[in-house]
DNA sequence: CACTTGACCTGTCCGC
DNA sequence: TGCGGACAGGTCAAGT
């Protein structure tokens, strides 16, 4: 890392530890947790980079990607990485590697949900921390499940045919046992198809996500289900826009069990 | 304590 | 065409 530098302020921060510190530092590994990508520095600093909604963390070979939403520049040996925000709600936060642990976020992250730990138990312990409060709301949560936003927690829903507003209490082993399986189920899609691009996200070549492509629910108001036809439906949930099908996630019914 | 709402920002889209 | 208001992927502080 040859260089650090922001062009708006609050886009980097140094928390216990100085730019002097870390320009220079080899960048030694890099890993993720939840939302946050963390980068490790040799001398035991650490980058955490969280692009919240309109962040682009974008590998610059020939440093020409420099632009007006341009909020910090990582100089690397070879070109650079540039850090795009348009809302200013992303951040690079550095810290000595040693205080990663105990960040705010990072203490309270639940489990990851493409490792092996991840059980149909665990996601009912971490539901059982919200009673009254919404699936949504709790899958929303990054203590319950760590990396579920907005748009995979509406196609989770859908597939694990779950009403976004029914309350963690009400929902039976059934559908919990489905939720376990299709949240990992919906976000290797995710993956897969390269992430989900409404307008702004990219990964660091540049490429924009798929996913949105084959979106049962996200983004498809007054469109037929893919699975009934019926009309997607957008409510409002936990303050935030929700989609849904009001036959495949019927509101307090209890789809009935097989013995 | 559990849960919800407003704030942080800027750009876009919609209705008038 | 221009303007006000609502809304957009996330998280945290403040409020109920």
């Amino acid at each position: 890392m040859t260089s650090l530098t922001a062009s708006w302020e609050k886009s980097l921060r140094f928390a216990g530890t100085q730019h002097e510190a870390v320009v220079g530092q080899k960048i030694s590994s890099v890993e993720r947790r939840g939302k946050v990508l963390l980068v490790h520095l040799a001398n035991d600093c650490t980058l955490l980079i969280h692009l919240r909604m309109t962040g682009q963390l974008l590998l610059d070979e020939h440093r020409q990607l420099v632009g007006p939403m341009t909020r910090a520049v990582i100089g690397l040996d070879r070109g650079q990485l540039v850090f795009n925000d348009q809302r200013k709600f992303g951040s690079i936060v550095v810290m000595e590697t040693s205080d990663v642990d105990s960040d705010s976020l990072l203490a309270r992250l639940g489990p990851e949900p493409l490792a092996k730990e991840f059980t149909v138990k665990v996601l009912a312990a971490r539901l059982g921390r919200h009673r009254s409060a919404s699936v949504k709301a709790a899958l929303l949560d990054q203590s319950t499940v760590a990396g579920l936003g907005n748009i995979y927690v509406d196609e989770v829903l859908f597939v694990a045919r779950v009403h976004p507003l029914q309350t963690c209490a009400s929902l039976n082993k059934a559908e919990i046992s489905r939720l376990a399986e299709a949240i990992p189920t919906v976000l290797r899609a995710g993956i897969a198809a390269g992430g989900s691009t409404m307008r702004d996200y990219r990964d660091a070549s540049g490429a924009s996500g798929s996913y949105l492509d084959q979106a049962q629910v996200f983004g498809r108001t007054g469109e037929p289900c893919r699975s009934c036809a019926t009309l997607i439906t957008k409510i409002r949930v936990a303050g935030r826009g929700t989609h849904l099908c009001l036959t495949c996630q019927p509101f307090g019914k209890r789809p009935r069990e097989n013995k």
